[in-house]
DNA sequence: CGTATTGTTGATCTAGGTCAATGAATGTGG
DNA sequence: CCACATTCATTGACCTAGATCAACAATACG
């Protein structure tokens, strides 16, 4: 797993986020898409900085971060647990739109509207960062970097979402899943974890759901690739044992253009 | 098909664009998704926005306006015709992302990174505006407006991009071809044009490779649907008949949440 | 006006959906 | 800590939506 031992913020992140050793599927502040912001807070003074505080809060497994409607009070980082948002179709049923993983911004698509888009559950018992961007506007005339920052944050996620949407939305169900597994995985690494095992927070239907195909098709498919080595599951424990044949199943390589900058300044 | 008659751009946007009727298939500057940015020149030196000038440029039908890892030099708007932009697989197979509209604008998700992050090809002879976002830096620090302009459209940017993760990716392709008509009929709405009648910039094969679907398919999808009298096709000509009976068929209807405030600024 | 490209229609076949039964895991109260 | 209940996952049998192949029709284009 090789989680990184000391959990060192830089500067106002140091003050707000207490110092200790991680726990298994906990991400170290470093790791998180949040800390471009934690770097800000050194730049603004003291007394402003605490309206921005990050609060940190626990969401037990099945309760929601925030529901589609809301009133837009923030974006939030997964510390610790998994995330699924969703729309509710007219007939009641969930369309999941997209799964969050330690270390990545959830809500960031409400910004500059008034209410949530989407509904957002906890999949696990999780814990959450907080942050009032809803407040935005009194730093963003004195401190054009937070903006900046945010910018930067938005257009990475436009990318993201784009690879999202080229990953699930087509071809057979092989191609869904290795492709869902091997961006997973490669989320798992950026975040510090380790990207061949790892734990399937979210349950089969979910997946199904996400991917568009049945909840059937998706154990089957566990199934066909675990008769051909390509990975092994027991439940919702996943380890990669041939990423190669997976990325050649999936069609579309994830590693990002050459200069993308995508993994830049995080 | 109801065109503005007048082409008035307020402000700076007058001195840039020249003013004369509209062709049909052309939007007028204060429907397009720039026109919020054109605003902004008012408060800007002149001499620093001529740096920052429209520049409109025709992309015959067939080119590009820019290509998966050129350099990125800017945010382009669709005046007149339009764009689809795709990757290329390993396999050397394309990969249709989106499909761009008169009004609408093209490369955001590479700002803030070095290359585009697709390609961007015009499906019909096509007339682009570009705005070098490139050279943002020098703007970013003195006129907050317009970082908070850049934020408000990404973020709409992103959440329209959540709608067509869920209009295409799942269920039959009636659910889908219906939802992929519905969406073009509100977007050429937003930016002024009529909603029921309009034409198909795009070919079969392009609809059934966006929409995951065959072209045979999508041609046969679009016979039934004339049966049922939900609408008329005529080669790329499509009127819409029964535009509640096909919400009903998308399943999810595209009418955003109150005060969801997509539309807001625009 | 003929050639190339794009679109339609028909015939066949298969991936994956649906239904239904069973099995494993997880949770709960005694 | 165990018995039972509930939720979640797997497996099998069957059947339809839509892919694929192929021929043909209609446009678009020089």
């Amino acid at each position: 797993m090789s989680l990184t031992e000391k959990s060192v913020a830089s500067g106002m992140a140091e003050r707000i986020i207490a110092i200790r050793t991680p726990r298994r599927n906990e991400v170290t502040c470093e790791r998180c898409e949040f800390h471009g912001f934690l770097q800000l807070f050194n730049e603004i003074p003291l007394e402003l900085a605490q309206i921005f505080l990050f609060r940190q809060r626990p969401v037990p497994k099945g309760e929601s971060v925030f529901r589609e409607g809301q009133p837009f009070h923030g974006v939030y980082a997964i510390k610790e647990g998994g995330v699924k948002t969703y729309l509710t179709t007219p007939q009641q049923s969930e369309r999941i739109l997209s799964f969050y993983l330690p270390g990545e911004l959830l809500g960031l698509e409400a910004i500059r509207t008034t209410h949530y888009q989407s509904t957002a559950v906890a999949l696990e018992n999780t814990q959450v960062c907080w942050l009032p961007l809803n407040q935005l506007d009194l730093l963003g005339d004195r401190f054009p970097h937070f903006q900046e920052q945010l910018i930067h944050v938005l257009a990475v996620h436009l990318a993201k979402q784009q690879q999202q949407f080229i990953l699930s939305a087509r071809q057979s169900a092989d191609e869904r899943l290795a492709a869902f597994l091997l961006n997973l995985s490669e989320r798992y690494v950026r975040h510090g974890f380790g990207g061949e095992l790892f734990r399937l927070a979210m349950l089969r239907q979910d997946i199904a759901n996400f991917l568009g195909i049945s909840m059937e098709t998706v154990s089957r498919t566990f199934k066909r690739f675990q008769a051909k080595k390509l990975l092994n599951v027991t439940g919702k424990h996943v380890r990669l044992l041939d990423v190669p044949a997976l990325q050649e199943i999936a069609q579309y390589v994830f590693t990002p253009p050459p200069g993308a900058g995508l993994h830049s300044t995080f």
